[in-house]
RNA sequence: GGGCCGGUAGAUCAGCGGUAGAUCGCCUGCUUUGCAAGCAGGAGGCCUCGGGUUCAAAUCCCGACCGGUCCA
């Protein structure tokens, strides 16, 4: 079913003409493709074509990862700039959890165009991690965690051209010829629009012996509702940018050169080595996988069984295997060993970038490769762990993986270990006891289980049959049950108020000291205005706001609050201030002071925490107050107390040696260059610069807060508290300068009152409340005793009232509360029929008719008539209260009228 | 960020409107040549916290906190 593309012509290229390419379109999928071999009907793209260079490598010698990644960046550093890999976890956007692709570097401030590039042209090959089909690998041959995206990346201005298409397809095609010696016949251009990230271009797909190798994106595009052009379902129109951006699969090209069964065998091949020597399992037959990676690439989407039925009758006649479980075994016990070695590699990547494992965002994707690993560690029985591999791996990715920080890794992977094996056996009983309540598990248990307590059916499935030999149904779409679950509508859009575009100037940069300040009011809504310079710091980075007031013709207007608006600053003011008037502005000095000081103090707290706890701490969330302040940080556990008071005195030590605190413009590369990612450790920063604050050896980062010039004017740091706010994540809750001795003082006040209260010393507090506590719990126990034994009594020494038919009770006394209610229980609980309980406190007398039979009302309803009291409850418990008299043979003498 | 599940004795959990339970562990005694164990007795609970409904809440409702887990 050939689908009909409509081509743009754009991408009929000079370089195409010259060299003797043909424009084709594919008989099977009808997209258009250039190929200087005129035999060629189809694109070269599976399914269209399916793996030829398996056992056939169209390269002339075998490359590895090295020779490939040295031979690009060498053939493209005559004319690019060499970048070198960023970190994997892009700290300088919010928007993704992990560095995907290359381009990935340069969003959103180089491809808005508002920062340049690092270099222009530039080369690079970029790790980058995918989890989207993370069940796949292993089972097709070619899916893999982590890869390495190599570039060549240009970015044109309106002023200023570097290369486009035709210099961008020649350089690709002279690269595969010329540097790695492939046969230009092999090689087909397909033509296919790409999108994403907001942007979207025409296309190339560069395919070789069936094999996707790399993309080339020509980016002029960006995402508008108003727009003429159609990618994906979603409309686009032409900007001011013409970015290149290559994607060449390192990974790929190793493969390729390589002619292996599959990717793991060219990429991982010392990783694949090392599981099967220690688990124990043969190796299997090349051919084999050979067959079966060939048809993985030919059924789309991808499925397990298609494959493996697909597979078996030509292995079964070649002798390769003998029966249908032979070959499931097989292919399961490779995609374990695949696994294993994938997904360490890619933890090796996220730990040498200090993510915890943890049960959110990236954390919780490295805890799942874990997870994945362990579980396909049993599987096929390895017996080295996972920290081995993961050094094995850098030995061999040293070049791109520069950190290895072995105490960190150890400890996330024993942390993890453990936290595993806890789930394991926490699974093993759960699911017993649900299986042992209902004598089987349907779909829903099944559901919940995964839901609820991440135990994947298999597992369940394997459990009640090892333990309880029955047999569990797994329904085939479990999956997608799962995924139906999740689907949710979409969040409504938050109201967003529009101002008008005007600037205002911040005066709080030029000189944090600015107490008083005049200003021209741009804009007015009654309740909001727009000053044309300010010198109160809006709401931004975890600072608060700025408070003070207005004056306006010698009369006060308080200031309510600033927020940043695009480049104006709003202020909300207490009555409304006219536009074109002229007022002055006074800050709350006091509060903005406290601000400042715990703004300086949370830089060189974290400082202090990066130094005594390691460099894995990274700021996750900030918030400063006039009292107190805090700051959440990654890290495995609590801190211990004494790392808490070290973590104090190394800041009372950097207070008192007075490190200068300095506040400077920077361009963006340059910044990166000096720093590194740890600038972005509060935020991202907006504009074309950082304004980088650096506290002289402790701390630098990108701020856009007010600060103090030295840390000698923090004067003292106290931290109040440290909690555990989430997995991996510390929360320090601390105060600074006089917001630190208010707390002192607050704390001195308290003691002397508990020392007033407890009549004693301060060094006796402790214990005095302690005492103090466990009497309490004595007194208590003593009251319960005493009530149970009032109430047993009650029950015990109540009169038979003797009413035909009727086995009831007649207690009298004066009872408390708790007494009262435990008769009324003890009456339930030993199922007396019915039962009068008066209750006398002085000349007030309650009545409680007890009744299982449902018939405490009525009962009730003929006592008020005999005794005036008031009635309210239930059937089963009515109450009578009010001054009156009553006794046995009063009740007695209702049941004998009827 | 969102969904789901959970929080009860030192541990694992049951109970799910009517006077707080089981198993393991702990303590004491007995039985046994000794060990493993068996028998009898016992100690151990702000039923996570705060509101609400009810005569009565561990139990139902609302909210917080904490833990687990799945999905982004």
């Amino acid at each position: 079913m050939a689908k009909k593309s409509i081509s743009t012509g754009e991408l009929d290229l000079e370089f195409f003409r010259q060299s003797g390419f043909q424009k084709k379109s594919c008989i099977s999928c009808g997209h258009y493709f250039w190929s200087l071999d005129s035999n060629r009907k189809t694109c070269g793209d599976p399914p269209c074509d399916s793996y030829s260079f398996i056992g056939n490598s169209p390269v002339n010698r075998h490359y590895s990862l090295k020779e490939v990644r040295s031979l690009f960046l060498d053939f493209f550093k005559q004319n690019h700039k060499i970048i070198h890999p960023y970190p994997v976890v892009p700290r300088w956007r919010d928007d993704v959890l992990l560095v995907n692709a290359s381009i990935y570097n340069f969003q959103p401030h180089v491809t808005s165009g508002r920062v340049s590039p690092p270099g222009n042209p530039l080369a690079m090959s970029q790790p980058s991690v995918r989890m989207l089909d993370t069940d796949l690998v292993g089972e097709t041959g070619r899916h893999l965690t982590s890869f390495e995206m190599m570039c060549h990346d240009s970015f044109n201005y309106k002023d200023k051209f570097v290369y486009w298409k035709e210099e961008t397809t020649q350089y690709c095609h002279r690269f595969l010829t010329e540097a790695m010696g492939i046969d230009s016949r092999l090689i087909s251009y397909k033509e296919k629009p790409w999108s994403g990230g907001g942007n979207g271009g025409n296309a190339f797909e560069v395919l070789i012996s069936g094999l996707e190798v790399a993309t080339l994106v020509f980016m002029d595009m960006a995402i508008d509702p108003e727009g003429t052009v159609e990618i994906d379902g979603n409309k686009y129109s032409k900007m001011d940018m013409m970015i290149v951006d290559t994607g060449y699969g390192l990974e790929r090209l190793v493969w390729l050169s390589n002619g292996t069964a599959t990717v793991y065998q060219a990429v991982l091949p010392y990783a694949i080595d090392h599981i099967v020597v220690n688990s124990g399992i043969g190796q299997w037959n090349p051919e084999s996988l050979a067959l079966l990676s060939r048809h993985s690439a030919e059924i789309e989407p991808f499925d397990r069984d298609t494959v493996l039925e697909k597979s078996y009758p030509e292995m079964k006649e070649r002798g390769l295997v003998d029966s249908m479980e032979a070959l499931e075994r097989q292919f399961d016990l490779a995609k374990a060993v695949y696994t294993i070695a994938d997904h360490t590699k890619t933890l090796l990547i996220l730990f040498s970038d200090y993510v915890i494992p943890s049960n959110v965002k990236v954390g919780y994707l490295a805890r799942l490769l874990i997870r994945r690993a362990l579980r396909a560690k049993a599987e096929c029985g390895y017996i080295g762990s996972l920290f081995d591999l993961i050094k094995l791996h850098h030995q061999h990715l040293k070049d791109v993986i520069h950190n290895f920080p072995e105490a960190f890794i150890l400890e996330a992977i024993s942390e993890e270990e453990r936290k595993y094996g806890e789930l394991e056996q926490k699974s093993e009983s759960l699911i017993l006891r649900i299986f042992d309540k209902k004598g089987a598990l349907t779909t829903e248990d099944l559901i919940t289980l995964y839901d609820s307590s991440g135990i994947v059916p298999e597992t369940a499935a394997r459990i009640v049959k090892e333990k309880r030999g029955s047999r569990i149904s797994i329904p085939g779409d479990f999956n997608s049950l799962i995924t139906s679950l999740h689907e949710k509508p979409e969040a409504a859009k938050r109201n967003i108020v529009e101002y008008p575009d005007l600037f205002t100037r911040p005066l709080y940069y030029d000189d944090t000291s600015i107490k008083e300040f005049n200003a021209l009011v741009l804009y007015s809504n009654g309740k909001e205005i727009i000053p044309n310079q300010t010198a109160f710091y809006p709401d931004g980075g975890g600072q608060p706001t700025d408070l003070g007031f207005f004056t306006y013709r010698g009369k006060r207007v308080e200031m309510l609050g600033a927020t940043k608006h695009g480049r104006s600053i709003v202020h909300k003011v207490e009555s409304d201030i006219p536009e074109h008037s002229r007022i002055i502005g006074h800050v709350d000095y006091f509060r903005r002071h406290r601000l400042m000081v715990h703004h300086s103090s949370t830089h060189l707290l974290l400082g202090v925490l990066r130094e005594v706890l390691g460099e894995h701490v990274w700021q996750s969330g900030v918030q400063k107050g006039v009292d107190r302040s805090r700051i959440d940080v990654t890290h495995f556990r609590k801190p211990s107390d004494s790392e808490i008071r070290q973590i104090e005195k190394k800041c009372l030590e950097y207070i008192t040696q007075g490190r200068a605190i300095a506040v400077r413009n920077m361009e963006w590369n340059k910044a990166i260059g000096k720093y590194g990612f740890r600038l972005f450790e509060g935020g991202v920063p907006e504009g074309s610069t950082i304004r980088v604050v650096e506290i002289d050896g402790v701390d630098a980062e990108g701020c856009g807060g007010t600060h103090l010039k030295n840390t000698s004017e923090i004067g003292f740091l106290k931290i109040l508290k440290v909690e555990t706010i989430q997995e991996g994540i510390q929360r320090f809750t601390f105060a600074a300068g006089e917001a630190a001795l208010d707390y002192v003082q607050d704390i001195y006040a308290t003691e002397q009152f508990m020392e007033g209260e407890l009549s004693t010393v301060q060094e006796k507090v402790p214990s005095s409340i302690s005492k103090l506590i466990s009497e309490n719990l004595e007194l208590k126990k003593e009251k319960d005793k005493r009530t149970k034994d009032v109430v047993e009594l009650a029950i015990s020494n109540g009169d038979t009232l003797g009413i035909p038919g009727s086995d009831s009770l007649f207690i009298t006394g004066s009872f408390s509360e708790d007494e009262l209610k435990g008769i009324i229980s003890a009456v339930f609980s030993q199922k007396k029929e019915l039962a009068f309980i008066l209750n006398i406190k002085g000349s007030i007398s309650d009545l409680r008719i007890v009744s299982s039979k449902q018939e405490a009302l009525a009962i009730g309803e003929k006592l008020v008539a005999t005794t005036g009291a008031t009635l309210h409850g239930t059937k089963r418990h009515a109450q009578l209260s009010g001054q009156f008299h009553i006794d046995k043979r009063l009740i007695r003498g209702i049941f004998d009228q009827s």
